[in-house]
DNA sequence: TGTACATCAGTGAACGCGCGTTCACTGATGTAC
DNA sequence: TGTACATCAGTGAACGCGCGTTCACTGATGTAC
């Protein structure tokens, strides 16, 4: 072998990492095949000899960047007792530091908004991923019933990525904080309406 | 004069709303100069006897979709009785039918994520129209204290514009109306959250 | 009423540029003998 | 140990195309006299 192997799986490995971080950062439309093969370090002669087309690695990096924000999640409540951890994703998801960090942040509140305008091959890949988003975040919730944690998840995240574009667009930081501190407020109270509920129905 | 007194005016005007159209149904990148005036029944040529750049008509027609959302609103709620009015917004806001017309919805579901790539200027012109929506959807909370109103107000157009856009994005229609219903679903919650406060203050 | 000129919104060819994609080639290193 | 050849990840020139922008021009209609 004139190359150790998997030198050619590690090549291309590398540049749809690379390219998860430099689209998150540049939108879906924002870097060409040459800018991505420069981010790792390569000339775009190569390109064709990995990925079929440019479309088929942003459908890529997409998967790998929501694949890596589960991971992260998962990482972070790891240990945690269970009743703190969705407020600690949501305090980590809605962050200064996140927002400030779109390349390695979520990918949905980077690209979201250009995989609804994509092919239906990219949008059926990202339900899929967004599926195993709600899971992921419905598992933060033990107490409640499968669905009711299912569907306060998927309201979760809509709320998160939301106030993390609107947080991201807004020019004046001191509205952009309050957008990110709004969204915290929303949780938190959603978890009070949750007893409210329960509250209630037991009256 | 050769043209009828502010044919130019109307003429730029027409080719602002029409522009608004087409950009929230493409994306702030997905019609070209060419496209945008052929919407308006012109030639390109034209172009720059109304406009200085392209991005300058991308800004305008993004400040005139978020008026025209606001006026909707306006419309949509007037002579409703107040309690009933931001339930009313957020189930229009959550349907199938704003989902599925993105040229005439919300600009903040269909341009959120290209303005936060824009030049501070088009991010300036956001952040005071996106204020503006925040009054209008808290001078829907009559009941709250006006801070409390607004905060509640940002969170709800978050959870908003998200979920909008994740059940754009969404290749499978089950899960998209999952994502609309979970929305509508969280902010009615958030209503019952504010009487559960009430009540554990006045105790 | 008729003729010459002024006005200006709109036209369409042309510009330089960067894009996605193709392809003949390079060069480092493995194998055969 | 040395030489010829095979392999293949990576290179860079070239392609056709659409983009944003410029500009000399058109043509319908107003005004001057």
């Amino acid at each position: 072998m004139r190359y150790l192997k998997g030198h050619g799986r590690q090549t291309r490995n590398r540049i749809v990492e690379e390219a998860s971080y430099g689209l998150r950062q540049h939108g879906a439309d924002g870097m060409s095949v040459v800018d991505l093969m420069k981010l790792a370090g390569l000339t775009h002669g190569g390109f064709y000899a990995h990925f079929e087309s440019r479309e088929a690695l942003v459908v890529e990096a997409f998967a790998l960047a929501m694949d890596r924000t589960i991971v992260h999640w998962s990482d972070r409540v790891k240990g945690m007792p269970p009743e703190q951890r969705f407020e600690a994703v949501v305090k980590g998801y809605l962050s200064s530091f996140h927002r400030d960090n779109r390349a390695r942040g979520c990918a949905l509140p980077a690209l979201g908004g250009d995989i609804a305008r994509s092919s239906p091959k990219a949008r059926r890949t990202f339900g899929r991923k967004f599926g195993e988003m709600i899971d992921m975040i419905a598992r933060l919730l033990p107490d409640m019933p499968p669905e009711e944690a299912r569907q306060t998840a998927t309201s979760a995240l809509a709320t998160m990525m939301g106030a993390i574009v609107l947080a991201r667009a807004v020019g004046d930081k001191g509205m952009s904080d309050d957008i990110l501190a709004a969204g915290q407020q929303a949780l938190r109270r959603r978890a009070v309406a949750m007893n409210c509920d329960h509250k209630e129905k037991s009256i």
